[in-house]
RNA sequence: GGAGGGGUGCCCGAGUGGUUAAAGGGGACGGACUGUAAAUCCGUUGGUGAACGCCUACGUUGGUUCAAAUCCAACCCCCUCCA
């Protein structure tokens, strides 16, 4: 189908469109007037992940063409744990938890969104607002009519987990009802249309759309978008120490650069499509650049990213950064650093046990492993030996460099 | 409630009394090659220690034994079928 709104063409054109419901109708929807869409984002940790950045990215084409995005929290749904497609029970968490992974959650949100009160302004909406005060009984007998067992055992995302014979406990499985029953406050509330979400949530979306549609004869919409991997297989978002978070204090703003700087060159133009807002026309110039040429092409890529994140100063701070550490083999002002007593330095410290105190190493005795395994280097020396103590003595312009491998550096500066 | 099956390291999975910090694979990390890429090849992959070692680890607790992931008991959890 030829699609008339900005949205979903673009949507399309950059590679956000998985399945639709109904896609001409949403187009037409699109097209008529303002249309309010929302994601849900489970508060299971303080910090999001570049694995929900496809989702914070639709909500922002979204804006972008003028339409109304709605970030949901899921405050009370956090209480249950989502089981699709997921291997084992989540663990509950407590109100206490989950209201401070709202506030994190919050600010990785943030940025990316232009929030307040005009018609397109995005907004959050925390579904503890009307869970919390859900009766059971009310909630059976006006919405449980309407699900289907057999239906809802039909859902991929459950059927997997049965297949699996790993179970699927009641508390789980009404996951998937709330969630129907938050479009459907969404919709009342604010007049929401559209729900959005990885292809994992298509089955919750559906559902969300045919309660909506039975109950309060309304339709709206539901979009998913593909499960990014990596060119070779892989989940995307992961790095050498755990999941690429978007909060800057547990992945500093070079570290996220570094990431989407080291995008496999297959990948480079599908990410630059959906994680920075680079004109497609410039993208087609940009993915097309072979051999080392798509250097280019990341160093773009890993500064839109960032400034969207963190902002255009850190990003180019990042990228300052990252030219002096590896074209110019520099010990680069800002390097993530840590601070070491001068009275410990004097004193000396072995080098194994400095690799674990910059957080280049989980223990010493990975550290050593390192060391012995060459990849450790002191101020851009290799460490050969594994025992050796590093004093004021190394100090390089009032600071050691450090490198685990080839990428990652600290700079471990005196005070103290 | 009954019958049967199962819980092993980051994950999958082998192991059914000592030679087991536990095969194999995946992942991850390091090295080589490169372009801070992919693919490939090599190495490493519980903690502590310079080291013989010591400590911790095979769902939990207790027991048998010179010796237990392996045998026994109780308990917890998961799965399948029956009620």
């Amino acid at each position: 189908m030829t699609t008339k709104s900005g949205f979903l063409a673009e949507a399309h054109a950059r590679g956000f469109v998985f399945q639709c419901t109904d896609e001409a109708e949403l187009d037409a929807a699109l097209s008529a007037g303002t249309v309010a869409g929302y994601i849900g984002f489970d508060p299971t940790g303080d910090s999001l992940h570049v694995g929900h950045m496809v989702q914070i990215m639709l909500l922002r084409l979204l804006q972008k063409h003028g339409h109304k995005p709605v970030a949901l929290l899921g405050g009370g749904t956090a209480k249950i744990g989502d089981p699709s497609f997921r291997e084992e029970a989540r663990q509950l968490l407590t109100d206490a938890q989950i209201a401070e992974n709202i506030a994190g959650i919050r600010r990785n949100i943030a940025p990316f969104l232009r929030f307040g009160d005009g018609p397109s302004d995005a907004i959050m909406a925390n579904n503890a607002d009307w869970l919390d005060k859900l009766g059971y009984i009310e909630l059976l007998r006006e919405i449980g009519p309407h699900f289907s067992i057999s239906r809802m055992l039909s859902f991929d995302s459950v059927k997997s987990r049965l297949d699996r014979e790993q179970g699927l406990t009641f508390l789980e499985f009404n996951y998937s009802i709330l969630q129907s029953y938050d479009f459907r406050e969404l919709s009342r509330r604010l007049g929401v249309a559209l729900q959005m979400g990885g292809s994992d949530q298509w089955g919750n979306i559906v559902s969300g759309v045919d309660l909506v549609r039975r109950t309060d004869g309304r339709q709206v919409f539901g979009l998913t978008a593909p499960l990014i991997t990596t060119a070779s297989g892989a989940k995307m978002g992961k790095t050498a120490k755990g999941a690429v978070w978007l909060t800057a204090e547990r992945l500093s703003p070079f570290d996220y650069w570094q990431f989407w700087r080291n995008t496999e060159d297959a990948d480079v133009g599908r990410f630059l499509r959906l994680f920075t807002d680079v004109p497609l026309e410039e993208i087609a110039r940009l993915e097309v650049l072979g051999g080392a040429e798509i250097n280019e092409a990341k160093k773009r890529l890993a500064t839109e990213a960032t400034t969207l994140a963190h902002g255009a100063e850190a990003a180019a701070a990042s990228a300052e950064t990252a030219r002096l550490a590896f074209e110019e083999g520099a010990a680069a002002e800002n390097l993530p650093s840590v601070t070491l007593p001068e009275a410990e330095l004097a004193a000396g410290v072995p080098a194994f046990a400095l690799f674990v105190s910059a957080g280049l190493a989980a223990s010493n005795g990975e550290a050593r492993r390192l060391i012995r395994g060459g990849g450790a280097r002191l101020n851009d020396v290799a460490i050969s030996d594994e025992g050796l103590v590093i004093s004021a003595a190394d100090l390089r312009d009032g600071a050691l460099k450090l490198s685990a491998g080839r990428k990652q550096h600290r700079l471990v500066r005196v005070g103290d």
